[in-house]
This record gives C-alpha cells, sequence and structure tokens, in this order.
DNA sequence: TATAGACGTGTAAACGCTTACATCTGGATC
DNA sequence: GATCCAGATGTAAGCGTTTACACGTCTATA
C-alpha cells in the first residue's frame, strides 16, 4: 500500500498552516501568491486528499447509490453510463448494486448500500413496492426513483412518457392502414400506461380496440399471449409492451405459418439491440436510456444539496422496421 | 440527512467503554455476556458504523475499483455481477468506470479511482498498454488484470484460453466434414490466440490453412474482411473472432448471393446474446463473463491481503447452431 | 499464601481532513 | 496619529472509529 501524503507534509514543505493548505485547496479565502505556491507543492508532493477523512470532517461522503433489478439487462448499462457522467462533473462516484429482482435482496441491498454513507439512493425499474420503501424510508438517505412506482412517496420520479410512446407506436400502426390493432400488454404502471396509450391512439382515430392479451414482459409469455390472440384472430397487427414479449411474438406468428410484416405488423417498446438482428427487424420505441441515468443524476445531486426536484418525464423514439408494413388486406 | 447513531451512544447505552463496543462488534475477545448486550444495545439503537470513520482509522476502505471500456458492453454486466458478488461476500463493494475506449480518460478514471481510496484496481478488456501502466502503475493501488495485456505488469492475470476455444471452434467445423476453413481475425493479444488456435486445430488435421482476413473486431470490418474472403473463394466455412464481426460477415455472405449455414459455415466467438436471434443462429463460443469476474474478484481480494494471487485461465463453451452445417459439397 | 498469567475492560492516541475562532498585519478613515 | 476594519493566516477542536497499552480480577500453580 502505497505511503499517504498528507496535508500537513504540504503544509510544511510550503511553510503555511495545514488550514491554508485546506483552503488553498478548497478555495477558501488565500492570498493567490500562497495559493500558486501551495498547489505547486501539493503537486510536487503528489498529494490527494484522503476522501476518507473528508468525508468524517465534512459528513458529506460524494458518493450516490445506485439499485438496478439485474446486472445484465442491457439497458441498466446506458442508464449507468448517464449517471455516471453526470456525477463525475460533479465529483460524485456512485455505488451500483443489484437486486437481481428478488425483493429480499433489495431489502439487503438497500441497508447494505445507506450503511455505506450515500447521500442519495437512486432506485431503478421495478422492485420493492412503495409501501414497503415507505416502511424502510425513515433508515434511508433520499431516494430518486427511476420508472418505478412511489407516487406517495415523496422522491423524485424519473420516467418516461408511457402513454405518449403507446400511442406514438399505435398510430404508426394507424398511419400504415391498419384498423384492427391488437395489444400484447405488461403489468405495473409502465404496463397500464401503455395499455392506456394504445387505446387513446384507436379512440383518437375513431377504431375500436382489438384483442388484448397479457404478457408479462417476457419472452414465453409473449409466445404465449401471442399465440392466444392469433387463435382468436380479427387483427393485422399488434402493438407489444416490450421487445422481448415480441421475440416471443414473432416466434408464435412463425410457428402459426405468418409472416412478421406481410401478414401481421408488430411494434415492440424499448429498443434493444436485438430487435436489429430479428427477420424483419423490429420496429419499436427506443427508451432514452442514458437520458433517464442523467436526469435521475441530475436530480440526485439536487437532492443531496436539499433541494426538491422536479418530476422528470422523458419521451421516446419511435424507430421505425420492416416488421411494420402497409396494411395489404390480409388477415 | 439522517443523524447519526455513534459508537458512544451505544456505549453509554450500554454501559461499557467505546473499545468494548467496537471489540464486541469486530470480533475481539470480550466476555460472552457483554458482547450480547452490546450486540442488543446497538441493535436497538439502529447503530451502524461509520464507514469513512473506520477507513481512517484502519486504513483499509473495503472497496476495489473497476475500469470497464465500455460501460454498455454486454458482457461487462456479467462480470461486474461476478465482480459484485464475490466482493459481497467479504463485505467489499466496487466503484466502476468506463473508459469509453479513449486512453486520455482511462488516465483520468484511473487517477480518479485511485484517488478515492480503493484498495485494487480491476482492469477489464483493451486499454492503455502495458507501457503507460507501468509508468502510472507508481501512483496506482495494485492491478488485477481482465483479458487485457500487460505480461509484465506483476500483477495477476485473469485471463480465458483464446487458443483452445478457438481451436475447439476449429475442430468444430472440422468434424462438419469442411476441410477449407478460413479466418477473420482480430487485433491484439485476444486476436493472435485465436488466430494461433485456428491455426493448430487445422495443422492436428492435416489441413492446410485457409485465407485469413483482419476485422479488427467491428461488426463493419467483419463485413469487408468476409467480402475480401468470399472474392477469393477457396473455403466452405470460416471462423471468425468475434460475434460483432460474425454480424458483418453474415451480411456479406446474404449479399453475395449465399446463405450462411447452407453455403458458409460460421462460427463465432463470445456467447453474445444476439447471436441467438440470427438467421441462422450463430453458433459461437460463449465466454464465461461472470466467472470472469468472479475470479478477479478473489484475486483482487487476495491482493489486498497482500497475497500474490496465481493467474487464472478460463476455457470457453462450445455452443453450436445452426449457422454450422454438414459440408455438403458447395462452394 | 504469594504470584504469575490469562482474561476482561478502560483510557487515550492516532487516522487526515475541515472549519470556527483567534491573531496579526497593513492600509483607510477621521 | 489613533482607530477600525478587512484580509490573510494560524491554532486547535472536532468528525467516529480502531487499537496499543495499562489496569484490575481471578484462577491455577508453586
Amino acid at each position: 500500500m502505497r505511503k499517504r501524503v498528507t496535508i500537513y507534509e504540504v503544509a510544511d514543505a510550503a511553510g503555511v498552516s495545514v488550514a491554508t493548505v485546506s483552503r488553498a485547496l478548497n478555495g477558501g479565502r488565500v492570498a493567490p501568491l500562497t495559493r500558486a505556491r501551495v498547489l505547486r507543492t501539493a503537486e510536487r508532493l503528489g498529494f490527494s486528499p484522503s476522501p476518507a477523512a473528508r468525508v468524517l470532517a465534512t459528513g458529506k461522503s460524494r458518493a450516490i447509490g445506485v439499485v438496478i433489478p439485474d446486472a445484465t439487462g442491457p439497458l441498466y448499462g446506458r442508464m449507468l453510463r448517464g449517471i455516471g457522467l453526470e456525477l463525475a462533473q460533479a465529483g460524485y462516484t456512485y455505488l451500483v448494486e443489484s437486486s437481481e429482482r428478488d425483493p429480499a435482496r433489495e431489502r439487503q441491498v438497500l441497508r447494505d448500500l445507506s450503511a455505506r454513507d450515500v447521500e442519495a439512493l437512486i432506485l431503478i425499474g421495478s422492485g420493492l413496492g412503495p409501501r414497503s420503501l415507505a416502511a424502510m424510508q425513515g433508515g434511508l438517505p433520499s431516494l430518486v426513483l427511476v420508472e418505478r412506482e412511489g407516487a406517495d412517496l415523496a422522491a423524485p420520479m424519473i420516467t418516461i412518457d408511457n402513454e405518449s410512446a403507446a400511442e406514438r407506436a399505435t398510430r404508426y400502426l394507424i398511419e400504415h392502414g391498419h384498423t384492427r390493432i391488437a395489444h400484447i400488454a405488461g403489468p405495473r404502471r409502465a404496463g397500464r400506461e401503455r395499455l392506456a396509450g394504445w387505446r387513446r391512439a384507436l379512440e383518437a382515430h375513431g377504431l375500436a380496440p382489438g384483442p388484448v392479451a397479457n404478457g408479462g414482459f417476457t419472452e414465453e409469455g409473449g409466445y404465449r399471449a401471442a399465440q392466444a390472440l392469433l387463435a382468436r384472430g380479427g387483427f393485422s397487427a399488434v402493438f407489444v409492451a416490450s421487445d422481448r414479449m415480441a421475440l416471443g411474438a414473432y416466434r408464435a406468428v412463425r410457428e402459426a405459418g405468418l409472416r412478421v410484416g406481410a401478414d401481421v405488423s408488430v411494434v415492440g417498446f424499448d429498443g434493444l439491440e436485438f430487435g436489429t438482428y430479428l427477420d424483419p427487424p423490429l420496429a419499436t420505441l427506443r427508451q432514452p436510456a442514458q437520458q433517464l441515468g442523467q436526469a435521475a443524476a441530475r436530480a440526485a445531486l439536487a437532492v443531496t444539496r436539499g433541494e426538491r426536484p422536479e418530476n422528470v418525464v422523458l419521451s421516446c423514439e419511435l424507430v421505425p422496421r420492416a416488421s411494420v408494413l402497409e396494411y395489404g388486406g390480409g388477415l
């Protein structure tokens, strides 16, 4: 372990007191010449202040905790990048922990993180419900919620505009001549809002809602839901509430002897990479993952300053692809 | 900010001195009854020791720094999970930073991380070369290198057995009757070793090496390399040194009016998720990402204990898929 | 019965910063 | 020329732990 250069050695070498060194380093009032000399000395000695000592003295750890549901989720990497970039600018870092979608583990992770001197906690995606959170909240640092339920938690929420995005997706299908549009839905708030957007688009165009099936946001669920819908028929396009479910739907369509695009148009949600490689490539709504992260980080920083930041709602971008074709009178 | 319960309050409440509380908490010698009373009191008051104070007093931060090349890379999430799981068991956490494949930024990130009291640094994937690292090493905590060059750096290295894996991949093609096998190669150590494995497999079966083209580990590079190979011809199968390049190769094959599998068998490397969704699904060698992470974490922990851990070499698993078919006399 | 450990506990000094307060200097003001 | 005040610097008290050392108290041994 490399030996630490302390502020005392810098003070000695520069011929001033430690207080002056500290002030020179942190922008306190110091005579310009003294400051220059101190900085030069610090540089020469390779001084870098001990974060631990600083935390102890100031009570500010300059660290934010982040909880994600799943370390391998493709969107979380982008969110973390957004968080990291934004925090770095303010001289903050973050600690990530993954709940692996296990409530017990999430509780553990929350406790763990708050025992580690983080100034705020960013909670991403689904996990413990608002009630469990509220119960723990006393022992936790301030929260920032990203795409997560928690209306009455008095915590800033960063979300995407699921309803508008879903409406846009559905409108995209309508613009391609489809009038009978089914929906494969997902659970929780995100699922409900996407369903609402689908419905709103149809109403706005005077169309009757097509059949709906629930897919639980999993590939297998999407497969089953699509099978159920195909068995009933009565639609030429389907808006699927997640790309992962759309994957299952592709399989069901193929197994039914039909072709995605030509026979059934499909639009997904999330904008995951694999959609590009499907045959045909999957039209979808891209989540602004990195921006979500940035917004969350900004909110977290505001919270540490004692502010009460606004909620943020970001919108998704439509990615048109060949899984949606002009309605040709099939089905 | 929640008020801290300090060790003094616990000591008072339990009627002992702070030294005893500390010992009771950390497994020093304390009378069993006293220990029980202290623990109960601590629990009741919701005491949790200040990490900063602890770090300051002990000089151990219980944190490891991790540098990855790219926050959104699909393998890194898995590695981080492995690292996190392993470290958590030892009561450690980690700080991640991404270099975004920019040398200047990587230097910055290294400095930043080492200024943050990490006890060791795990460097994942390509980045600063051994010489630049060696130059900085004086100012850095001990390193652990994962899939990265750095022979003479006196740091434990965690790698995969690229050569054996590449040999396995090539053998897989040979087992399917292919005798003229091309290679799309990548740069750096990983690229060289995979090339060597390909060559070794061919030699072992008395086959002449087919044509080789370089793809730079990018999709576009893979595309170009495949185009070049197809222009020359003379092979019925190709071992591509990364899935990402294989993606480009697929495109080139398709544009040449051929079919992957039927006309040209392809096997990739890495085991990325999207390979499943290609048409046909891409046979590949799966990297043991999570295990790499675990091994790296174990090595890092050993290093903090002053040990000098062994290098670790992990092997990849062949994932057979339909991009490789029995040689049928085509091409 | 004296005595050497062994064991349990307490006292106080670090660890490396920040910062309130005190001190000193040198004009500016009357 | 005395008085103030502002600006620069120093002194020292925390921040919340760990831990070396000192100090009893017992029990086992001679």
